[in-house]
DNA sequence: AAGATTTATTGACCAGTGTTTAATTAATAA
DNA sequence: TTATTAATTAAACACTGGTCAATAAATCTT
């Protein structure tokens, strides 16, 4: 038998998690498994139920925390020192740059179909939207509703959505991506 | 051993295909086993392997089909006597309209992830997706762009991808949907 | 009615799954 | 140094999956 190896690092919880991510994005909750995803650690299977209580968890550990890096990215934009129309287009574009920057994220986030997972996700999507229509609806003033928002949210969503199954990567669609928010844009303003 | 039964009506790929539609639509491919679908049909899951040489086979076909259901939609739509700026709008809608209605169908167009399958897909989407554009470019005139086209169709796209994730019928969001295709009627008229 | 053909059933095979358990070892504290 | 604790492993359990060969029944053909 071979015993437990001494390494510098032990395994954590992060490690699991970085490993898992890929896996998941790449092909999906079904198609990855506890053996698979110890594999890529060089760990045995049996080591990830030391960190997480099972793959739901471990999964769901996932969607909690990239919901938290959206919810900065948008932050951080609307930190920055512009006119609010370019912000409003900024923050746009920051979703699509987002969600195909981070397409196994997002694909965890918001493609996800399995019903077993919805009942381990929280209140991520719609805190995240929150703090984007209300960003958007305080940089357009009044004249626009919440309808419209709502809309151009949609619109987005269909842009990463596509291209994420597309597995294309945000350099690869950048030109389309600013086509398209530009357009949005006159939705709004 | 429970023999053959005598039936009135043999089991045929049809009856298979719809069967098939509907798990595959409510659970994903991966979640739905050959002995489920047979099990639905009150058949032995060997019996399916006599209408389809395999299960990616089976999933296949059934994208076909809906693909074709798509563009005969479409198509009657086109066909409608109506002002352009109005058949333009049944058009986006109608799209809308199909995806959730036919939410399974849609699911397994456009929203597969599985490598495996995507291997089985042939120009479906593509052809779709031209005779969308044609249709709304010779509506719109000259002043529409290209990428204007592909952009709201994107935006229909999220739309349809959002509420069919949430499994919500067309009926149910109706009224946002005809907000969305009016919004986004601004862009190309 | 007999034989040939088509269609279904069964059961087995093998590969894979998530999870639990009992060892067993490495690191750490006393 | 020894005892203790934390981390890891291998093995087992109890499944489910797709696929297929053997077999049987129903239907069609003559």
């Amino acid at each position: 038998m071979s015993p437990r190896k001494s390494v510098e690092q032990e395994l954590s919880r992060e490690m699991i998690m970085n490993a898992a991510r890929d896996l998941f994005a790449a092909k999906g909750y079904a198609h990855v498994s506890m053996r698979q995803i110890a594999k890529e650690l060089d760990y045995s299977h049996g080591a990830i139920y030391y960190h997480f209580k099972n793959k739901a968890e471990l999964f769901s550990a996932l969607v909690e925390n990239h919901f938290q890096l959206l919810n900065t990215e948008l932050e951080s934009i609307l930190n920055i020192d512009l006119e609010p129309k370019e912000k409003l287009e900024q923050i746009f574009l920051g979703y699509i740059k987002f969600g195909l920057t981070y397409q196994s994220h997002y694909e965890i986030m918001f493609l996800t179909k399995d019903e077993e997972l919805k009942n381990y996700m929280n209140q991520g999507p719609y805190n995240s939207y929150e703090k984007f229509a209300e960003s958007v609806y305080s940089l357009c003033g009044k004249q626009v509703s919440i309808q419209d928002i709502w809309s151009v949210f949609l619109s987005l969503h269909g842009f990463v959505t596509h291209y994420c199954r597309a597995a294309e990567s945000f350099k690869e669609v950048e030109g389309m991506a600013n086509y398209h928010v530009k357009l949005l844009l006159k939705l709004v303003v």
